[in-house]
RNA sequence: CGCGGUGUGGAGCAGCUAGGUAGCUCGUCGGGCUCAUAACCCGAAGGUCGUUGGUUCAAAUCCAGCCGCCGCAACCA
């Protein structure tokens, strides 16, 4: 093995759900860096996991009546075989159960605390105590009650301990603009303008109000909450203060983890701060890549508009997906995946393009020498710019990957298959076969192919690492042959190479077809989604507690009629309306603009909740609420009132 | 006036840092070829580079304003 290491990580996943093609992004990506890095002979470190504490967890699992590690166990299972399906070469699973993740998490909170970075305060906000849990203002529902059951919540306290992060702010602000830590760097000062400009706010880690987690050992019945028990993974997998065998100190820091925009903000700020605690060095970069939108529209499970990685590896083989995700992935913006993208990206691509010309090329092989080829050889000008051409791009693709821009390195080296069609073209062998005289060049033509094509799939081979074997087979290329110190030279094949037809490669899909097939497969999956959603809120319907006549006397409810109404600019669900009610009028603003339009408004009559304390939203007052219903699917509906009741009636 | 990004032929994008013939992939049309997975190769059509103004001999590129879209933050009383 060389000395020179290569560390990468995906974030570990939250397994309160099966794996689907978002988890998938993160991790082929990283698989192919860490291919591509073993292939070079770095001596590549690759851990991925899941992260399987917290309170969702817990409830999810007392739902089923099973135990948490229960429920965790079955699902962790899916994401592996997923991981195996997809050909992840990861080196080390690391889930935060594991004993050794305990007891350094555990030592890890000790340091902080007794180093003084962590110190015992008191969380405060809103309670909903049959839940157990603590919500901001930002996660209540429209009632301003309990977003999971809908019950008022009460102010309230806790003890709570709690992670200084101010220490660190300017070398956090430093790492994110000054370094090249952050990839794309253009999120940086969206970073530092959000959270480190206006004042890090210290970090609650610890809760008492659950017991699924690692418990803190100095302070019965907290445990650590979220961010040290999963941040700290990636050093706990390397053996850092636990008795697995010591790789920190070989692999540390790491070169990449690679996440999702959604969790950026922990891996720039939060994950830099722990580690400056510890005192202990920076990973190189962090690797954000987008969202991925499905045919437009956001990935969701309970949508159910998600194709199953499994269902869509079976149709089209997991090279073709592996190489659909890597070839759309772009650091830092989205990307969206439809069916007929995918469809004719595989086509065009991996059939037209690199599987045909690996057919075509073998096939003459065999159809005029029979398999082998004869030594006699005959180069041409011609040649030496080809295979210049060839040999350019593996230099270009290691600069790319350099750059974690795989990408930019796939569309290198299908500019190299284009090149090789081409090459063809420009011998056209088919003629120089019918020449017994051309016999010597057209061996030397068939040959720069196959070398060719030995080069163009030895580069891809981390990035299709099921289907590039089989390529070799064909050429009749040894193992040795496509090792990467041979990439930089032609003639590494023997002159003589026999080679080998065989099944094709990537099959050209029909794309109606198999679109339509798709879309039955997505309709299918929303209605059974749909299902479930309306089977689970018939279920669920549980009353708040019970309140006496005089506790809904306190609401005064009016009848109000909307006289003007107009979007709230720079909000995106607010709508400021101006209400008759009967008395002087007043301004309301409400969190609906997503359902209706401002004209949908003007001149109705609705429900006013009439004595609602004064509240300021987006810097407007709003003096009052307007009733309105919710909707299974999430959407809302206000509760008109019919237009022969007076404005300022009372209702009760 | 919260912060940032983006707007380029039908679609998706590059070019903009260091101004000077507008480029790539897919699609469309025409031609060529027949070794190959109805694949491959060549050619063509198609763009006032969001809009208005400014700087300059010269602006997609620099500056200012406006419009549209997206993201983050805020926010569902």
């Amino acid at each position: 093995m060389s000395d020179k290491t290569f560390y990468i990580t995906t974030p570990i996943y939250y397994p309160s759900g099966n794996p689907h093609i978002g988890h998938c992004y993160t991790t082929v990506a990283c698989d192919s860096m860490a291919r591509y890095r073993r292939m070079q002979g770095y001596d590549v470190k690759f851990l991925t996991g899941t992260d399987e504490h917290g309170l969702k967890i817990e409830q999810k699992a007392a739902e089923k009546g099973v135990t948490p590690k229960e429920y965790v166990d079955e699902i962790v299972g899916t994401f592996k075989n997923l991981w195996k399906y997809m050909n992840v070469s990861y080196d080390h699973f690391i889930r935060t159960t594991d004993d050794y993740h305990v007891e350094s998490v555990q030592k890890i909170f000790k340091e902080l605390y007794d180093k003084g970075y962590i110190y015992k305060g008191e969380y405060s906000g809103k309670y909903c105590t049959p839940c157990e849990s603590f919500w901001t203002d930002s996660q209540l529902d429209e009632n301003g009650c309990c977003p999971e059951c809908h019950r008022e919540v009460t102010f309230a306290k806790e003890e709570a301990y709690f992670f200084k992060m101010s220490p660190f702010a300017d070398r956090i602000e430093k790492l994110l603009t000054e370094t090249d830590y952050l990839q794309p760097k253009t999120r940086a000062v969206e970073l530092v303008n959000n959270f480190i400009k206006p004042g890090l706010e210290d970090l609650c880690v610890s809760r008492t109000t659950f017991k699924w987690g690692i418990p803190v050992t100095f302070d019965e019945g907290h445990v650590v909450y979220v961010w040290i028990d999963a941040l700290s993974n990636y050093i706990t997998a390397l053996g850092y203060k636990n008795n697995r065998p010591d790789e920190f100190s070989k692999y540390w820091p790491a070169d990449i983890h690679m996440v999702a925009k959604d969790i950026m903000r922990f891996h720039a700020i939060i994950w830099p701060a722990m580690l400056m605690a510890l005192e202990l060095p920076l990973p190189k970069h962090l690797a954000v890549h987008g969202w991925i939108t499905f045919n437009g529209e956001k990935m969701s499970k309970s949508l159910g508009n998600v194709v199953d990685p499994f269902i869509l590896g079976e149709r089209y083989g997991c090279d073709a997906i592996r190489y659909h995700i890597l070839r759309e992935m772009a650091l830092g913006s989205d990307s969206s995946f439809s069916n007929e993208i995918m469809i004719n990206r595989i086509n065009s691509d991996l059939a037209n393009g690199f599987g045909n010309l690996v057919s075509r090329t073998v096939a003459m092989a065999e159809k005029y020498f029979g398999g082998t080829l004869p030594e006699e050889r005959e180069e041409a000008e011609i040649d030496t710019e080809f295979k210049n051409e060839v040999l350019k791009t593996v230099e270009d693709v290691d600069t790319a990957m350099s750059g974690t821009r795989i990408k930019n390195a796939l569309e290198i080296i299908f500019k190299t298959v284009d090149r090789a069609n081409k090459y063809i073209d420009e011998n056209e062998p088919w003629k120089l076969g019918k020449n017994e005289d051309k016999k010597a060049r057209l061996a030397s033509v068939l040959y720069n192919l196959l070398d060719a094509v030995r080069i163009i799939s030895t580069l891809l081979s981390p990035f299709m690492p099921s289907t590039m074997p089989k390529v070799w087979e064909q050429i009749g290329a040894s193992a040795d042959d496509v090792k990467y110190e041979k990439l930089s030279e032609f003639g590494v094949l023997p002159v003589n190479v026999t080679v080998h037809k065989g099944e094709i490669l990537f099959p050209r899909i029909d794309v109606e077809k198999e679109i339509e097939a798709l879309n039955s497969i997505i309709k299918e999956n929303m209605e059974k989604a749909q299902a479930n959603l309306s089977e689970k809120s018939s279920e669920k319907i549980e009353l708040a507690p019970e309140i006496a006549i005089d506790d809904f006397a306190k609401v005064e409810i009016r009848v109000a009629k909307v006289l003007s109404c107009e979007k709230v600019k720079k909000s995106k669900k607010l709508l400021c309306l101006q209400l008759d009610d009967g008395m002087d009028g007043r301004q309301v603003v409400s969190g609906i603009a997503q359902y209706y339009k401002p004209e949908d408004l003007i001149g109705r009559k609705v429900q006013l909740i009439a004595n609602l304390k004064p509240a300021k939203l987006c810097g407007i007052e709003s003096n009052g609420m307007i009733c309105a219903a919710d909707l299974a699917d999430g959407g809302c509906q206000v509760i008109f009132v019919d237009d022969s009741i007076p404005v300022g009636a009372k209702i009760r």
